[in-house]
DNA sequence: CCTTTAGATGATATGTTATAACATTGCAAG
DNA sequence: CTTGCAATGTTATAACATATCATCTAAAGG
């Protein structure tokens, strides 16, 4: 069934099962174990396809019969954030799937304002960017927080429309 | 008296002087006010030259006498955040006093995980790459946030030295 | 002078996000 | 078989943020 991510169609079920897969297979690299929980949280996370709250995400196991305690949410999206299969959207205290799984890549999140998408995108200049930035500081980079807010295409035309 | 910021010394006391003068004359241009506790606000965040909590602040107006909750500390922010005087740190959930008042800057934050302490550089290179990384996707950017998270040079240096 | 209005503050309560701390379990390597 | 580490369970609380409604103040227009 496709559906919208990225501001584009896409074979969504296809990239559930990538990220399900390629955290199997990071799981075997590094010993570390693909728990139920964690299993459930990035499918979660996968299968909308944009950012969720921690919290949301708790109601849901709840719903779903894993009780728990928000604790148990945190680890598991620590542990995904840890292993890059998930990042966290600084601006709205919540995660995403990452969409580019395996491939190098410096995420960069592009955050509607008006219907609270949030997309991935490359920015691979502006990540360079930032670090020569950080470089002439003399400031040791280890890691870069890229977030746009603005208003997504779909939003732009409706609002075009509208006018 | 010489302080650290920007991790370089410079004339602390007239930067202070400086971000309140350019308050008032911001103040003056829109007929809003530079009140009391706006300004005492702002004055705290350009004195410590890094990031305060919302709490942190709170708990120092309270220390000084005026007392009061907390969305009065948030309606201050919000104030000096809205005339450009003040930054958020999303990463941190925090605020920081603008080092580029007045000019077009397009800012970016350098946040130590070693000392904590928070800097504003300037990136307009990185700006631009995100602006166009957003107008590929069609997104309509309107903001970006920019924070690297690393080690500044103090502890960097220090780092060295220890080993 | 008065009254309308928008900005600003006061005050109470609550909502939302995140972690500390400590106990327990399961499993695999030595 | 025990030791050690990964993972989970559980309770409590810390930290961050806002909704709501009441009150006050000062400037603008009548």
């Amino acid at each position: 069934m496709p559906s919208m991510a990225g501001f584009k169609r896409h074979n969504h079920a296809a990239c559930i099962k990538k990220g399900l897969a390629a955290a199997e297979a990071r799981c075997r690299e590094t010993g570390l174990k693909f728990t139920p929980v964690r299993r459930r949280v990035l499918a979660m996370l996968l299968e909308r396809h944009t950012s969720l709250g921690a919290y949301e995400i708790l109601e849901q196991l709840r719903a779903e019969g894993h009780g728990g305690q928000p604790p148990m949410v945190y680890r598991a999206l620590d542990f995904l954030v840890k292993i890059g299969l998930v990042h966290r959207i600084e601006r709205l205290n919540a995660f995403i799937a990452c969409s580019h799984v395996g491939a190098e890549h410096t995420p960069m999140f592009l955050i509607c304002r008006s219907c609270e998408q949030v997309t991935e995108a490359c920015a691979e200049d502006a990540g360079s960017g930032m670090a020569n930035a950080a470089r002439e500081a003399g400031f040791d980079m280890e890691c870069a927080v890229m977030e746009a807010v603005g208003v997504c295409p779909e939003c732009v035309e409706d609002a075009a429309c509208a006018s």
